[in-house]
RNA sequence: GGGCGAUUAGCUCAGUUGGUUUAGAGCACCUCGUUUACACCGAGGGGGUCGGGGGUUCGAGUCCCUCAUCGCCCACCA
């Protein structure tokens, strides 16, 4: 090999290079193929109009490591990109851009509106997945997918059907939450309650035939106008007297009766409610069981209607300002009092809600959510971290019927046609002739045409075509092969608040139309937040630009930087120096790299090998230490600690290969070669380093990967294989006595330092070995402390006695001993070993009451025992030992 | 209002079923240093008694109780 390589590691130039090669390669595209285990992640689809955002950078660079390990390992590694169309939140924004341009949606047709809607996806559809590819995403990009596709569509159309044949789908009148501004209506998870401080209006309201009032209390005013009742509790006996009378609703001076019902607190205000059956879920509930008027006193888009009778036409707000100031010259105003109180707005659009009765469509979800109970709560789906499994049950144990229309034009259009006003004047059909044939036998009326007949004009709920996303994705809805290969997927990555939006709902409809779990694990990814701790927003500005920070750091050190801080479900505080410790990382890498290739001969070929001399401790050491690394990686990726995962890789790379390995393998004399054996060792471990930094870092491990040797496509890095973990190869002595060398140098070292002492002076070592193989250890590996500190005459012997004036130091039991000269601070050095010797006293004392304990002795384990006393006995005699080094300073 | 989870060095986090030295890592910090890759570096170092209190145990950061603080989820108290 000996390419020229660049001093500079630039990453945009690199990143961009192997990212095409990689396509160009197709090792991203997945087929299906019986012969090899797939492997399959599908995206959580963004918004179709969406850009990337930071979550997006986190949460698709998690996916991106477990995809490419996976494809490593030879599994057949499918991940599946996409968009979702996001119903409400594109119509808005289409509505907004036409707006701009002075067209109102209310003029146009549903037709024309669409091609808009169309116009504006295909403009802005999909930057968001171009974006993913600058971060390194390995997606199958053939597979594209997109909820708005055909058949994608046609999948929720089935379903729909299926599930109103079967019952589970039901239209009915209901209380809804409305959005007055989107003017559709949401599920209860799309509003978002907040605590907002808001006034509570205390107003009286005239007994009929009487002078005397009751005060009732309310938060929103202007719903007076739809008051059809006053309930007080029918154990108050403040109120008795007024059982069976009757109040005058105030401005309007309607009558309106006292009910009873103990669903009223005593305690709260005056004990007295105002009923507004139309617009509050509890005063509905109240209607209906009281058999109240209901009066809908409000357009849907917030503005007071002809029913309100005052105020016509006036906005929400606007009124509750002005019938607090009428109220208060009417004297109906008794008090205002400040108050804080939780208010629904819309996800959406973050406009109030208002409650309101409607004729939706809805989903039966008791029955369908059991088996998505049962699968999570006994692990058959695993959450990463299972903290979030309670948060998950109390929702699927409250879980409430789901409201699927929306009052929308971009999404799926509901498949109901109706033939009649009746409320049931409909059937479900895919298509409007197979319609128009259940129509007319449901009517009885053979003479019914298609054009009688009238489609729904309500979409589907964007959550009921995404919970559908693993299987849909795939070809063969019900039962092709394709769909049966993939499914189920093995892991999915998402932010926990679409936990019951997508992730419950997803793992329904898997048992529903597969009969079987969605994905296997959950990873639950935490929230990109900034300094102060506040989500990063595109409406808080505080969110860089992921490009940006691409341009700047290289994709791979912001993976690096993000996978670094964030273990699973924590939030990251998210600093760019994270992702400037990742560039670091590839410029210590880089430079690493370049060093080998410095010290390579001229015209020599190469032959990176992982078979070490078996008589280099630091080989035998730096082999095990990899063994070591994959073993507890492969296990840490069976745990979905990532993180964890990367600091070894960090740490092996780093410590490890660069700061020991590396310094040992120096040739001896400036301007000598390493010679070949030793080079094609330092390359092939560095091979296996490249393998498993790969999933984290793919860019910088390719690049290195290609300049080792010259490959074939099929040689990628990408597609090469996972290193595994020999345990021959894991030599735990070569482990253990290379250990105690490094800790004995690093102790020469800080000698060294104390006496403020150069490196460039040469100073004696003298060395006492403790047990066992110590002094073999120590005679053998001279060289390594004629490398890493500067050595003078080096001396192994277990008969030595210590040299007057040194520096000393215990490791494990081996002494070590640096003659010092006038350089040693005796009274330092006294000190020293007299604090040593303290720390052993302390910490002997501590052993031998547990050891004189015969409670310890009889119950703690043996091993446990054991283990006390072989810490007795080395303290004991490095204590001896410290004493005798004390004498010679007293 | 109900439920869940957290609280370990300045910051971000490890700490497996209670028992390897008297609690670890990275970053930050301090000192020294341009020695044959890398100052986006090297060598060395300081720093926490594990939120407070109580309990169980031979032994607790690790189990139990309690208090405090923070966070998340759910909920129709006007």
């Amino acid at each position: 090999m000996r390419k020229e390589i660049p001093s500079k590691y630039d990453p945009s130039i690199v990143e961009d290079k192997w990212y095409s090669y990689w396509m160009e390669n197709k090792y991203f595209h997945s087929e299906v193929d019986h012969t090899k285990e797939p492997f399959t992640i599908v995206i959580p689809p963004p918004n179709v109009t969406g850009v990337l955002h930071m979550g997006h950078m986190l949460n698709n660079t998690i996916q991106d490591v477990l995809t490419r390990r996976a494809r490593m390992q030879g599994f057949n590694a499918c991940w599946v990109p996409g968009t979702d169309h996001a119903s409400i939140a594109t119509e808005a924004k289409v509505v907004r851009k036409l707006r701009a341009e002075g067209i109102k949606k209310s003029d146009l047709s549903r037709e024309e509106f669409l091609e808009h809607a169309w116009d504006w996806t295909r403009k802005h559809g999909g930057i968001i997945l171009e974006q993913l590819k600058k971060l390194g995403a390995s997606c199958d990009w053939d597979r594209t997918s997109f909820t708005m596709d055909p058949k994608y569509y046609d999948s929720v159309i089935d379903v729909f059907i299926d599930l109103f044949n079967k019952e589970k789908i039901y239209r009915g009148a209901r209380m809804i939450n409305w959005d007055p501004s989107a003017l559709t209506a949401l599920s209860d998870e799309e509003v978002i309650h907040k605590e907002v401080n808001s006034k509570l209006y205390h107003v009286r309201y005239q007994i009929v035939d009487s002078d005397e009032y009751v005060t009732i209390a309310t938060t929103r005013p202007e719903t007076i106008l739809g008051d059809t009742a006053v309930c007080i509790n029918p154990k108050d006996e403040r109120y008795t007297h007024l059982h069976g009378k009757k109040a005058l609703v105030p401005l309007l001076n309607r009558e309106v009766p006292i009910i009873l019902d103990d669903y009223v607190d005593m305690e709260f205000g005056t004990g007295c409610l105002k009923v507004t059956p139309a617009h509050d879920m509890n005063d509905y509930d109240l209607g209906e069981k009281h058999g109240l008027e209901s009066i809908n006193m409000m357009n849907p888009n917030g503005t007071i209607s002809e029913e309100g009778e005052l105020y016509v036409g006036m906005d929400r707000f606007a009124v509750r300002k002005q019938i607090s100031k009428d109220l208060e010259e009417s004297g109906n105003l008794v008090l205002v009092e400040d108050y804080k109180n939780k208010v629904g707005y819309s996800e959406r659009t973050d406009v109030v809600i208002e409650p309101r009765l409607s004729l939706q469509w809805w989903l039966s979800m008791k029955e369908l959510s059991q088996p998505a109970l049962e699968n999570v709560m006994n692990d058959n789906i695993q959450f990463h971290p299972p903290k979030f499994k309670n948060t998950y049950r109390h929702w699927m144990e409250n879980v409430r019927d789901w409201c699927i229309s929306r009052q929308l034009w971009w999404g799926q259009r509901i498949p109901a046609y109706y033939y009649g006003e009746g409320d049931n004047d409909f059937v479900v059909a895919k298509t409007i002739d197979k319609a128009l044939i259940a129509a007319q036998k449901k009517s009885g009326n053979p003479d019914l045409q298609a054009s009688d007949l009238k489609q729904d004009e309500d979409v589907l709920d964007t959550w009921f075509s995404s919970w559908l996303w693993p299987i849909s994705v795939f070809d063969g809805f019900y039962t092709k092969e394709e769909v049966n290969y993939y499914y189920p997927t093995n892991d999915l990555v998402t932010a926990p608040e679409i936990m019951f939006f997508w992730v419950a709902r997803m793992i329904i409809a898997g048992y529903e139309y597969r009969g079987e779990l969605p994905f296997r694990n959950v990873y639950y990814t935490g929230i990109v937040r900034d300094k102060q701790g506040r989500k990063m927003s595109k409406s808080l500005g505080n969110s860089p630009d992921p490009l940006d920070l691409i341009a700047q750091y290289g994709a791979d050190g912001i993976r690096m930087g993000m996978l670094f801080s964030t273990p699973a479900g924590n939030d990251l505080p998210f600093d760019s120096s994270i992702c400037e410790q990742g560039s670091k990382f590839s410029n210590k890498i880089w430079n690493a790299f370049r060093f080998l290739t410095m010290n390579m001969e001229e015209g020599v070929q190469y032959n990176p090998t992982v078979e070490i001399n078996p008589d280099s401790l630091v080989d035998r050491w730096l082999l095990a230490r990899i063994n070591q690394t994959v073993k507890e990686v492969d296990e840490d990726f069976k745990n979905y600690k990532l993180n964890d995962a990367l600091k070894k890789v960090y740490s092996l790379i780093w410590d490890d290969y660069c700061d020991w390995y590396i310094e040992l393998a120096k040739p001896d004399n400036y301007g000598d070669k390493f010679d070949t054996q030793k080079m094609n060792v330092a390359l092939g471990m560095f091979e296996q380093l490249m393998k498993l930094l790969h999933p984290f870092m793919p860019f910088i491990s390719e690049e290195i990967w290609q300049y080792i040797q010259d490959r074939n496509p099929e040689e990628a890095l990408c597609v090469s294989d996972w290193p595994e973990f020999n345990e021959a190869d894991l030599d735990l002595t070569a482990i253990t006595n290379f250990n105690m060398l490094k800790r004995q140098i690093t102790a020469a070292r800080n000698i060294r330092a104390e006496a403020n002492l150069s490196p460039k002076v040469e100073l004696d070592i003298k060395v006492k070995p403790g047990s066992g193989t110590d002094a073999e250890v120590y005679s053998e590996n001279e060289i390594y402390f004629r490398k890493l500190f500067l050595t003078g005459s080096y001396e192994v012997d277990a008969g030595l006695t210590p040299p007057p004036a040194s520096g000393s130091s215990i490791i494990e039991n081996a002494e070590l001993f640096i003659p010092l000269d006038d350089h040693l601070d005796f009274e330092k050095e006294r000190e020293r070993i007299q604090k040593e010797i303290d720390r052993f006293e302390g910490f002997l004392k501590g052993v031998n009451g547990k050891l004189n304990n015969a409670n310890f002795v009889n119950n703690a384990p043996d091993s446990v025992v054991q283990n006390e006393r072989n810490k007795k006995r080395d303290g004991e005699a490095n204590l001896e030992k410290l004493r005798e080094q004390l004498k010679d300073f007293e």
